[in-house]
RNA sequence: GCCCCCGUAGCUCAAUGGUCAGAGCGUACGGUUUCUACCCGUCAGAUGUGGGUUCGAUUCCUACCGGGGGCACCA
């Protein structure tokens, strides 16, 4: 519908202004307005809103009931015939309601979690991989190639650190500070006994705990709803194709590089500000050597026009190093998109969880899932903005009651099915037919009508901005007009017009919870 | 010291520079209770502080205040 008004504007203003087009949020401000009076600079125009106004409306024909302008906003009444056409559009549509193609399938990556093999996937683990997960899903419905990979950091120090701690435990070695700790640290010393006994070197032991992570997190994933095209092993791929030493080879090349102090140094491209360790003095390779060497692959050897990655706020600083890198490789640094989830704190009856019962020092993925199930999980990191710090409200995503906002979306949803259910012996709902839409004239109706058309507007808004969370929310504003109309309104009633009208209306109302929900990757039961 | 994020109603969160800053929960009062666990109405209530840019600032800039996180030849 915006992208409609727009183009509507855009014949009447010509190319230069850049204007927008918004839903209006108080109804005598009609549906929609546009702010292009503001933006217009000639004096002809810029003074005449209301003019402006009437060729508005004239180029859009039948779209329009009204347009008017309130000072030097213009607002859009749009016609209940149009919204009615609209409505056709989500019943005929059905799952393809909401998609488009201004993708142009332009191939993006998406890698995500990428956490280390050293312990099990934490709540936070769960943020980055639900919004990696979901956003996938907004980017394949607006018509990008879309892939989704898991980065397995399986090479570096981490892998023997751990082994270390183990046999630290296991008093083999003394323990350090950089040891890890935690409860989870002792189950693993427990279960690999047999192999420090065996006088396994902390190095071996670091790589079996790292397959065995790599296994459970799978696992954690897969519960958790979040899908993944390819699990990429650094080890594998970089490190034993001897992937570094050819781009060290390349940036020499280039000239990009500089020896100081013993060690390899990439200079700074300017958007970092200063140089960066490659290969430190011992002769070995830095992370960041790797990691520019995964982006070669990503960018140059697989093609991808883009990459988006998301991490923990933790990385922040790395930020400016990994694009500087990139653009050492040629790439553009604009194609590298870094989004940044910020802390979660779990809340529990008012009070923040610190502690999991089963690892001892942080809660984890599997923890969350168990404690509150999945789509509870899901929703409740999506519906809040991942570069914002959240409160996870425990207590209230654990509630059966429509209070829990996931329930009271997916709730909408299993009402519509049991209306369908109800009126099931009718057989003539379930063939093609013609509801008489025009019957929808209550308020509630219109509302709810007006809520769901909305729909493409926001997926192809989250496609450009990556707000995955506008959805999750819209997703309760439409179950909130849906429950308005619910209770004020009668779907089976006698006249059997009005009736068929009611089920389009729920239909379509149902086709659009299942898309967004869809998207979200949280289910619909078939009861509750 | 430098860098990133945050600061909006009692609480949890919204608001691509736009019309009177919106919801939900909670509180108070009232009404409904019929396709399943509810819904509706009314009341009260907010942009941390000071400057600046703009026709217009929660949004951009700047200086503070407060909270979280980060500043390796770790990953």
């Amino acid at each position: 519908m915006i992208e409609k008004i727009y183009q509507l504007i855009r014949e009447v203003v010509g190319e230069g202004p850049k204007f927008n087009v918004t839903p209006s949020e108080k109804a005598e401000f009609g549906h929609y307005a546009t702010n292009v009076a503001f933006i217009l600079s000639d004096p002809a125009t810029a003074g005449k809103p209301a003019a402006l106004a009437e060729k508005i409306k004239n180029a859009g024909g039948k779209l329009f009931e009204k347009v008017s302008a309130t000072g030097k906003f213009i607002n859009f009444w749009i016609a209940p015939a149009a919204f009615q056409t609209e409505l056709k559009n989500i019943l005929k549509q059905k799952k393809e309601y909401g998609a488009s193609k201004i993708g142009n399938g332009k191939k993006i990556q998406l890698e995500f979690i990428s956490a280390n093999p050293t312990g099990p996937l934490t709540m936070a683990n769960g943020r980055g991989g639900f919004l990696g997960d979901a956003l996938a899903n907004v980017l394949k419905k607006s018509g990008y190639s879309v892939e989704k990979e898991y980065y397995v950091n399986d090479a570096g120090n981490q892998g023997r650190l751990l082994g270390e701690s183990i046999l630290a435990i296991a008093g083999k070695v003394p323990s350090a500070e950089n040891h890890y700790q935690g409860a989870y640290v002792k189950d693993l010393a427990k279960a690999l006994d047999k192999e420090v006994q065996q006088g396994m070197n902390s190095a071996d032991l670091g790589r079996l705990a790292a397959k065995f992570f790599l296994q459970a997190a799978k696992q954690s994933v897969q519960q958790a709803g979040i899908e993944f095209d390819q699990f990429f092993s650094e080890y594998e791929n970089l490190h034993q194709k001897g992937k570094l030493k050819q781009l060290l080879e390349l940036l020499n090349v280039k000239s990009l590089t500089e020896e100081k102090e013993g060690a390899v140094w990439l200079k700074t491209s300017g958007i970092d500000d200063k140089d960066r360790v490659l290969v430190k003095s011992d002769g070995q390779p830095t992370y960041f050597l790797a990691d520019l060497a995964y982006h070669y692959d990503k960018f140059i050897k697989r093609k991808f026009e883009e990459a988006i990655v998301i991490w923990g706020a933790d990385h922040h600083g790395y930020i400016a190093r990994l694009k500087s890198g990139v653009a050492a490789l040629g790439v553009d640094p604009k194609n590298l998109k870094v989004i940044i989830t910020q802390f979660v704190r779990l809340i529990e009856d008012g009070k923040e969880v610190k502690m999991s019962k089963r690892s001892g020092d942080f809660v984890t993925l599997d923890d969350l899932l168990v404690e509150v199930g999945k789509d509870a999980t899901r929703f409740f990191f999506l519906m809040h903005n991942p570069e914002t710090h959240m409160d996870f409200d425990m207590t209230l995503a654990k509630e059966k009651s429509q209070k829990n906002p996931v329930y009271y979306a997916q709730y909408a949803a299993v009402r519509c099915a049991s209306i369908f259910a109800k009126s099931g012996k009718l057989a003539w709902v379930w063939r093609p037919f013609t509801p008489k839409l025009e019957k929808l004239t209550a308020e509630s109706e219109a509302n709810l009508i007006q809520e769901l058309v909305k729909y493409p507007d926001l997926v192809l808004q989250t496609a450009k901005d990556y707000q995955v969370s506008r959805l999750a929310r819209y997703s309760l504003e439409v179950a909130r007009a849906f429950n308005n109309f619910y209770e004020k309104e009668r779907v089976i009633v006698e006249d059997k017009k009005l009736m068929g009208a009611r089920l389009a209306l729920v239909k379509a109302t149902r086709i659009v919870l299942e898309n967004v929900l869809g998207v979200l990757g949280v289910a619909i039961p078939k009861e509750m």
